[in-house]
DNA sequence: ATGAAAACCTAGTAATGTGGTTGGAATTGA
DNA sequence: TCAATTCCAACCACATTACTAGGTTTTCAT
């Protein structure tokens, strides 16, 4: 029941992205080198979120990423769907469940939905901006205590 | 983000145990073969809840399993904490964390934190009992449309 | 124009984990 | 005493993970 390297890069790639949100785009390069993170491994995930549009880049030279929208519109549940699947913990309770034939009738399949629906709800109820936020709170509380 | 068939099958198994409760323990072979389950393969989860107390065995010819305390006494979490591990997305947020130096400066943790503590209260709220009742209830509904 | 820097793409690969199987030893009721 | 069952340890095939390698394409700066 762990989440894999490519959610949790993808969540703290974007939300370096969004800490700097106003000071302009970002190249993937310092990002990885900031969370020593291989850079061509977090090509890859960032291929999959530009695809889904949840960032933007532009090539060439200069080259850089960028949240496709405003960070208080992305949610965790959005990246971490993207990158690591349907969040449910079995899949019979996955969106596309085409197998388990009992369905309706299966007590455990009831505990499964619970642990997926609660996940989500978690997940989903956090955006981008709301890490931001903690993030400068955290700051400013080390900041009034002298620092480090 | 998935469970392993070691969870499932256990709580599957567990399930079964409790829905047998009062009609005398059950030998392994023939929760295997109504789950459609290796015996061997098991055995080997049985072994572990075993060792942690969730179930008590008679060795033995005509041996057989049954649960260590009163179904309503043993829930969800208890059974896959055992035999999936801390019920973690990721590794930072384990009981048994050494790692993860930066510690409570981490946002990221913090949401790491947050699916943690909401998956462990799903599955904290679920006795067995509970899912025998469901049973019970499905059961019913069924018998009352004319069953099948 | 040209070179360098970046995004973009595809294939391969070592290590690890998963989901078992195999084959037996110990225990005990009939 | 034998058959059924729990118990135990080792092994193994396969899939997944977490990358690395090595390129191609695009575009800016000079």
């Amino acid at each position: 029941m762990k989440l894999s390297t490519r959610g949790r890069y993808g969540l703290k790639a974007m939300f370096q992205l969004a800490l700097h949100f106003g000071e302009g785009p970002i190249p993937l390069n310092v990002i990885a080198s900031q969370q020593e993170l291989s850079e061509n491994y977090l090509e890859q995930i960032f291929s999959v979120l530009r695809k889904v549009g949840l960032v933007k880049s532009v090539r060439g030279a200069q080259g850089v990423y960028m949240l496709a929208k405003h960070h208080k519109n992305i949610t965790v549940g959005n990246i971490l769907r993207v990158l690591e699947g349907d969040m449910a913990p079995v899949y019979c309770v996955t969106d596309d469940n085409s197998s388990c034939h009992r369905e309706e009738k299966c007590v455990t399949r009831l505990v499964w939905k619970k642990m997926k629906d609660s996940i989500n709800s978690v997940i989903d109820s956090i955006t981008l901006q709301d890490m931001v936020e903690e993030q400068k709170e955290i700051e400013k509380a080390n900041k009034s205590v002298g620092g480090f």
